[in-house]
DNA sequence: CGTCTCACGTA
DNA sequence: CGTACGTGAGACGT
């Protein structure tokens, strides 16, 4: 009796928990509870599936704490049931093609839980699952079966649970051996003998006319068995129990089938399954390429610390006192240090309050900047400054701009962490220096056992991990990421571009964004009236024409509006209905000739231009300029990004929007705005990478391109070749380098596909060169997994091999268009690091400001015209060498607008 | 209040 | 069913 004084649960909890799920079961009921145009990634590929499921695993794990668990998978359509009744599960749809790629990635996502999967040639996920539950609950364990085939039901017993799902994958319900009977009216163990009459409808299982789950219980709970009810069957009245005896065959077969094999032969015994510690860096690259964020973060915020695999940084920490910071540094001189700025490293409002500085081997300084000695001060001004003493850091631009606001300089960067990880997987979104730690380094950025060597005056918080340590921390993980990262790079053959290309640029970014472009202030305000007053007209106008008020910029009550209230025809297709897109409603108003469309049309474009001039009257800083930041480590092409306010998508093809780049104007002491880009660079790269000799000669022939091209490809001469000839060749030719296809052309063009397919035709048969270089880069890239700029910048593509289409087809093109943009960006970036240090070099005052993928913007200033124009000419032009020239136009004007050319 | 979707600006 | 981005409004879920 002494044993009922020990509350149940913890008896419970004693016992190892073993949870077996029906993969193929749950995954496809997700696939049909998440709608799957939700859920998608950015390169097309569906994921529902694998959401729901993983989604759902997770949810087992924190409120079951299963012990063990396993996975089973069904191998395929056939099975030994399949072999004795051709019939079962015969009638089943196709498993739809987005399902089936789904699985694979299930199964990815669970070896980096390190879940065992299991499947049985010849035998369904059930049989697998069966035979283990019978061997746990044999050596003492609990089981929870996790499935969707009411099959399952013959499983449960005293140790053993179903988890049933009664809606979607979220919703289970528990079948314990009295929810069994509450709701079959028979033990679990008589469920086979139930369904064998009943019969079972997906399976292709008839069962016998009549009987449903109710009369089988009674007969079942009158007789005690199939057998006896069958036994019985010549005295069961009725017109049941006349269908019953005509249809004996069918019910033996069905109860045969409904038998789960409890004996199969495994792989693994169930002391196999036993939960292992995660591989976080399998699983952070494998939920990067899902795109799930949140899912990772529920996942690894239930792993407690205790069981957590990835250790902390064992770190003596030392805070600087008076003094200390010179000996620290000389002790460590010609030697790499990383540091780490804790502060803001914004353009403007930047500012620094703490400094951690890491040798790498276990000791790190924390100096806190905010209450510095003179003579602390000055050395550390000097050690900061001084391009030959080594420096490594998480983000250089940030630091700079951080350490600036201070008064101090940064020099001697020679390696960036952030930038090298963007280097070596340009396609993440971020690389959160907690994460490189974790996927790189295998530790977690905290401190195992910090410490300070008694001198220290700071008041450490070290167990809490106060600011200091953290940055301590966060120095003592560049350190140790530097001999990773430089190993990875190297690997890549990228290290020149990290040293002679991406850090070096940091400096003339940060000239660029602390400078920032003069802009108009009160010629923005003007403008923003004027937008704003567009707006209101266009409104009540569209409102007048419909009769009553509403939100011109809603989408879905523009939607009850256009198609419901006025009827109008439907346009394309999106997840939330019918787009209304500006192509849309030109296209509507072609037809219908309504004047909603047109006011709506022109509230649109007012809205839009007074929205971007409210964000750059928001983004003027108290020196009367904008400063944008530019983000080196986005775009997976190498692209610069420009954020906060984006600068690189300011309006130019309207007149209306053109009044915009008004406002940006040369700043007080400047003589001019220059602006200097390059003429299609990107074809010009492509002429050059593919080699073709009519392309080359249409840029040595220095005829317009479209027009030479436009030539060869309709067999007239240049002067024939019309303005609609000239633009069909154009979007062809562009679209080439994006990987378009002749349906995409033919929607561009407007023209029937077959067309646009003749026109694909002879515009190869011309330039053949260009057909065989772009099937090269695919192939190219589908073998080594990459492709490649001018430059060597990589990017990985390993959806080339995907065997889902949409997957593989959307990394086709990214694989066209890489080589292409990228390296039209290592150019101007080559170009770029030419300008800044050709201004320097002869003196000039003038300056870099802007740079929008092929354009550089340049301040020029008084007397300085001349020779900027030619230096700014002469390094872009000689930013690379092509087999082709690289042509600059060059404007000048006090204005953004008035410099165009 | 955070996150997603739509729409749309640039190269 | 053409690549690469960033922003803001509205809608939606917590």
């Amino acid at each position: 009796m002494a044993d009922r004084l020990a509350p149940v649960t913890d008896l419970a909890r004693t016992r190892p928990l073993l949870l077996l799920i029906d993969g193929h079961s749950m995954a496809y009921r997700a696939f049909f509870a998440l709608p799957a145009e939700n859920f998608s990634t950015s390169t097309g590929a569906t994921t529902n599936a694998v959401y729901g499921f993983t989604s759902m695993l997770a949810n087992l794990l924190r409120d079951e704490r299963p012990t063990h668990v396993a996975v089973a998978f069904d191998v395929g359509r056939t099975t030994f049931r399949t072999e004795q009744y051709p019939a079962y599960k015969a009638t089943r749809d196709a498993t739809p093609e987005e399902f089936r790629g789904q699985v694979p990635l299930i199964k990815e996502i669970l070896a980096t839980l390190r879940v065992t999967t299991l499947e049985k040639e010849g035998f369904e996920a059930d049989d697998v699952i069966a035979t283990l539950a019978t061997r746990a609950v044999a050596s003492g364990m609990d089981v929870l079966v996790c499935s969707g085939d009411r099959d399952a039901l013959q499983l449960v017993g005293p140790e053993v649970t179903l988890l049933y799902p009664r809606k979607g994958v979220s919703d289970l319900v528990r079948f314990t051996p009295e929810a069994v009977e509450d709701k079959y009216g028979v033990p679990p163990g008589r469920y086979p003998d139930l369904a064998a009459l009943v019969g079972e409808t997906s399976d292709n299982l008839p069962g016998v006319p009549g009987v449903g789950p109710k009369t089988a219980a009674k007969w079942i709970t009158a007789h005690g068995d199939l057998e006896a009810v069958l036994a019985a069957a010549p005295t069961i009245k009725g017109k049941a129990g006349e269908n019953l005896r005509t249809h004996l065959d069918q019910v033996r077969v069905n109860r045969e089938l409904n038998a789960a094999v409890r004996d199969l032969e495994l792989p693994v015994t169930v002391e196999d399954l036993a939960s292992q510690p995660w591989d976080r860096e399998a699983m952070h690259r494998v939920f990067d390429a899902l795109e799930f964020r949140t899912l990772r973060e529920r996942l690894l915020a239930m792993v407690p610390d205790a069981e957590d695999d990835a250790a902390a940084f064992d770190l003596e920490v030392v805070a600087a006192v008076p003094g200390s910071l010179g000996t620290w540094l000389a002790e460590r001189d010609g030697r790499t240090v990383a540091l780490e700025v804790s502060g803001r490293g914004n353009p403007t409002g930047g500012d620094a309050w703490t400094l951690a500085l890491a040798d790498g081997t276990q000791q790190a300084l924390v100096v806190d900047l905010t209450d510095l000695d003179p003579q602390d001060e000055s050395t550390l001004a000097v050690w900061l400054a001084d391009g030959a003493a080594p420096k490594a850091v998480h983000g250089a631009k940030s630091a700079v701009h951080a350490l600036g606001a201070r008064g101090l300089d940064l020099a001697g960067v020679v390696f960036d962490t952030l930038l090298a990880a963007y280097l070596c997987h340009p396609d993440q979104r971020s690389y959160d220096l907690g994460d490189l730690a974790v996927r790189h380094l295998r530790r977690e950025l905290r401190a195992e056992s910090a410490s300070g060597d008694g001198q220290g005056a700071l008041d450490l918080d070290l167990d809490g991990g106060g600011v200091e340590t953290g940055a301590a921390v966060r120095a003592a993980a560049v350190a140790e990421l530097v001999e990773v990262l430089r190993g990875e790079l190297a690997d890549r053959a990228s290290g020149g571009l990290l040293a002679d290309l991406e850090l070096p640029l940091v400096q003339v970014l940060v000239g660029m964004e602390r400078t920032g472009i003069g802009a108009a202030g009160a010629y923005l305000a003007e403008l923003e009236a004027h937008f704003a007053a567009a707006v209101a007209d266009a409104a009540s106008e569209a409102y007048a024409v419909i009769g009553r008020e509403m939100n011109l910029g809603s989408p879905k009550q523009l939607q009850e509006v256009l198609f419901d209230q006025l009827g109008m025809p439907k346009t394309k297709r999106i997840k939330t209905g019918y787009t209304t897109d500006a192509a849309a409603l030109t296209d509507l108003f072609e037809r219908t000739e309504h004047p909603f469309l047109a006011h709506l049309l022109a509230h649109r474009d007012a809205s839009r231009l007074r929205q971007t001039v409210e964000g750059l009257i928001r983004s003027v800083a108290p020196d009367g300029r904008i400063h944008t930041t530019f983000q080196q480590t986005i775009a997976a092409t190498g692209r610069l990004s420009s954020t906060d306010p984006n600068l690189q998508n300011i309006p130019i093809r309207t007149e209306a929007g053109r009044r915009i780049r008004r406002a940006f104007v040369v700043g007080d002491g400047y003589e001019t705005l220059l602006t200097a880009d390059y003429s299609q660079i990107e074809m010009r790269i492509m002429a050059h990478l593919s080699g073709d000799e009519g392309l080359i000669d249409a840029f040595r022939s220095g005829e317009d391109l479209h027009n030479f091209v436009g030539a060869r490809v309709f067999g007239v001469t240049t002067d024939e070749v019309t303005s609609a000839m000239r633009s069909k060749i154009k979007a062809m030719s562009y679209g080439l380098a994006y990987g378009l296809s002749s349906f995409g052309l033919s929607k561009q063009l407007g023209i029937s596909v077959a067309e646009a397919t003749a026109l694909m035709e002879d515009y190869f048969a011309r330039f053949g060169g260009v057909r065989d270089y772009l099937a090269g880069v695919v192939e190219d890239a589908r073998r080594t997994g990459y492709t490649a700029t001018i430059l060597g910048r990589r990017r990985y593509l390993p959806d080339l091999t995907s065997d889902n289409r949409q997957r593989r087809e959307m990394a086709e093109r990214m694989a066209l268009n890489a080589p292409i943009q990228g390296s039209a960006a290592d150019i101007i970036k080559v170009a770029m690091l030419g300008v800044h240090r050709g201004l320097a070099q002869e003196g000039l005052a003038s300056r870099l400001l802007l740079q929008v993928h092929d354009e550089l913007v340049l301040e020029v200033a008084p007397g300085e015209r001349a020779a900027v124009e030619r230096l700014v000419r002469d390094e872009m032009a000689a930013a690379a060498t092509l087999s082709v020239p690289l042509d600059v136009s060059v404007g000048t004007g006090r204005s953004w607008h008035d410099a165009a050319h």
